[in-house]
DNA sequence: TGCGTCAAAAGTGTATACACTTTGCTCGCG
DNA sequence: CGCGAGCAAAGTGTATACACTTTTGACGCA
């Protein structure tokens, strides 16, 4: 997976270790195995595979991807400080499900950093990162219009994230990134209803405005992007939490 | 430690257990050792008795808490997580040591957020949270007064994370919350010369135009705020990093 | 004396062992 | 037949063992 994956850890974990010498590769890989099983996980999850609510067993994942519990429960724990997956204290780990609560929590900080973005963005643009932003506005397009649903999800999440990279924040990107991870999630969670389609070309109009330098447009497209998203969720689907939805009568 | 330690953990690990039966504690709680030496060591690096670039020993720390590796492990992990800690592939972790231009990330991140959240909150503020405000600001100018130097550290930290807090947003607050560890780090590493008392009294100035709902007035006093610590930071004291700063003639 | 080489010490990375907790099932009792 | 106690299976939490890597100090050689 491309930068949206890969946000959180920062680092691409090569490809794989060529082949292991016999059955016990007893110490090699500071945590190249861990950033494996992370980024594995958190594709699976953003791409639909793993639904919210998932057990995650340390065992299985652990002969799954052939490496002891211990890396599994380093992974684990990566991924919930990402907030992709809930660790309860005796009882494992699961893929989490994000409160209604903690959606709108998210897409409201998503709308405050990304307004501020948009808004420096459209000072400090040049032309040759406009150019790289209509390359990827044309990838996003082609993958639209081939209807690769798990290759236009990540293609749309990655424009937020190349917003950032190109103001040149580090640090800044990383957090989109992780947003952008748990947006995914929650938008997988309430069955977003917005069109693949409608956000590309809301993707396109942001463009436009930052080509014109017209920062008052430009803000105004993102933070209506991220409203109409939002507004766009199922709200309340069958069963967000496990919880009380339960009432008495089932 | 307040908020400000606590941030990105989200849970104060309860006091200690009481008694350990014998020698081995074989299993009994989930990870409370292992937030409570993450909130050690985030105090410690906070309130400046840890420095950058010191070395932590996995089994040293072991010792100290009288934990197995396995969980001082867990915690260091967690610290590189929230980037106060570095870990070097297999050379062990060290109190980080945040590059200038990582300072700068930081600080025009927050600038972003902190802006738009004053921002926000002028319109949604409330009289009552507008006197826990003035509370905290009173503790803070006692604190200044009395030169108690760990304590106004974390006082004029927490009042950024009280700020997200009074606006509601879980998120929000825990983000801000890593970030201002992080500050805190930047702000030794780099050795602020910027006066407590001088943030105080724009603490104060910021919850007076918060009082006004004066939203152009607060937002540009935050941006001037964060501006001025910045700004106060020797950006190239002595050996930011242990590296080549041992020019030849030492 | 200076420097390269090597060996021991220290320390990290992963796997495994084991204690304890939770869970689901079975069996006995009402 | 329903229900609670109890037991077995599964699974998590921590400690420890062991392989490998890095570092440091010493020795030998030039």
């Amino acid at each position: 997976m491309g930068s949206s994956a890969a946000s959180s850890a920062g680092r691409s974990a090569g490809l794989v270790a060529s082949r292991k010498s016999s059955a016990t590769a007893p110490a090699a890989a500071p945590s190249g195995s861990t950033q494996r099983i992370v980024e594995s996980i958190t594709t699976a999850i953003v791409e639909r595979r793993l639904m919210p609510g998932t057990k995650l067993a340390e065992q299985k994942i652990a002969d799954l991807f052939k490496v002891s519990r211990t890396i599994v429960r380093q992974a684990l724990n990566q991924l919930s400080r990402d907030h992709l997956v809930t660790l309860t204290p005796a009882r494992g780990a699961y893929v989490a499900t994000p409160s209604v609560e903690e959606a709108r929590q998210v897409f409201e900080l998503r709308s405050m950093i990304e307004s501020a973005l948009i808004k420096q963005l459209c000072a400090t643009i040049t032309d040759a990162q406009l150019a790289r932003l209509r390359e990827h506005l044309a990838q996003e397009r082609e993958a639209v219009a081939r209807t690769d649903v798990p290759g236009r999800t990540r293609l749309l999440a990655d424009f937020h994230v190349l917003l950032a990279e190109l103001f040149g924040n580090t640090v800044l990107a990383q957090l989109l990134g992780d947003l952008l991870n748990r947006s995914s999630l929650i938008a997988l969670m309430f069955q977003s209803a917005h069109s693949a389609e409608a956000s590309q070309r809301e993707h396109e109009q942001i463009v436009e405005a930052l080509a014109q330098r017209d920062a008052r447009a430009a803000v105004k497209l993102v933070a209506h992007h991220l409203h109409s998203v939002e507004r766009n969720l199922r709200l309340n689907p069958r069963t967000p939490d496990l919880a009380a939805a339960l009432r008495p009568g089932d």
